[in-house]
DNA sequence: GTAGATACGGAACGCACGTAACGTATATGG
DNA sequence: CCATATACGTTACGTGCGTTCCGTATCTAC
């Protein structure tokens, strides 16, 4: 059964992401507005707010339908794995706007749905990922095969969020050696 | 050398803080507008402006003169205390209104000059006091005296935020000593 | 082909944050 | 006493999010 009415355009659609992605480039977040991403694309208010409920929903969908998928170390070792992937999230969360991502959060914190989606569309597609890592080094014998891996990488985002979004620390390769230094006691085959 | 001009009428501050406290209590933060606390405490809005840059910042700096310091555990083994300290944490954030804490963490995020403050008003000092915690253990050989206990402890407090605020898990004594657990292994001095 | 449902654009609105302009009040320093 | 600096209240404003109303257009179902 086929969805009554008249259907959606899909062109505005299309135009509403460029529109969006030409003026976050241009200007950033802050400069963003509802009103200037109607303008660009040439579509109504109501048919901006028809397809995203909020501005951090609109900026997140197109953001993310955009964003590439993130690279799956190999380097042999857990350790080398998850530093070079958790340096490549520290080099995001760095590049990325912090007033369009303050905006994000609040509205994660506040609004259980668009967390959920953040969650479904992102977070844990890219757990997963690196929950294969973790699998595959169970797999050699250098991680206990009772880990759980998907607590551990929790662990490891969760903290870096924490200091790099809301304590405003640098977090360097040293700090990131740290940090999969003390992950990884205990999960480690050989140290017992 | 004393402050030229007309000096700040301190009362001010006394019903503003009183306002605050009332129009959350009732209505929460939703409904609380920096107009209705104006009104509420009889106070023109630049008053209330030239006092508090935002309405994060107005919210944070009543809430945190009246916050009751956290209680330090001590109930003889680190995982006691930690398991005790989080749980009080995670009983904060759970009982804590969504959409303040949710517009906090943008204004921490993107602003970092009011970050540092709730860092030095609230962060640090509450932190500080689990240092002792861990010092203590340290002290009396229970946990390895070359433990980083700041960093141990953001790890602790950061992946909580992350699960609770961002992800909306409920994080039950079990959650929270699974997590212990896992922070505690390699820090603990028997564990070698 | 007609009815019902939904989309579109245009325009206006309500709401709330944060500022600005103005006159008045209260402090310090000479 | 007078100049200067800051606070206070009133009022009005600018901006931007999100909604609503309305007339028109485009689908499906019967």
């Amino acid at each position: 059964m086929p969805p009554r009415g008249r259907p959606r355009d899909a062109a505005l659609d299309e135009r509403i992401a460029a529109a969006v992605v030409a003026l976050l480039a241009a200007d950033g977040y802050e400069a963003l507005t509802m009103e200037a991403v109607a303008a660009a694309a040439n579509v109504s208010k109501p048919a901006l707010y028809r397809r995203h409920a909020s501005k951090a929903s609109l900026v997140f969908s197109v953001v993310a339908a955009r964003g590439e998928a993130m690279a799956v170390p190999d380097t042999g070792t857990v350790a080398g794995d998850l530093q070079l992937a958790l340096e490549g999230f520290v080099a995001f969360l760095g590049a990325v706007d912090r007033a369009a991502v303050g905006d994000g959060l609040a509205q994660m914190t506040s609004d259980a749905e668009f967390a959920g989606r953040v969650q479904r569309e992102v977070f844990d597609p890219d757990r997963e990922r690196m929950v294969a890592v973790v699998e595959r080094a169970v797999a050699r014998g250098e991680v206990r095969p009772d880990v759980d891996a998907r607590a551990l990488l929790d662990d490891l985002a969760g903290v870096l969020v924490y200091r790099i979004l809301l304590r405003h620390e640098v977090q360097g390769p040293a700090e990131v050696a740290a940090l999969v230094d003390r992950a990884l006691v205990g999960v480690l085959a050989d140290a017992r």
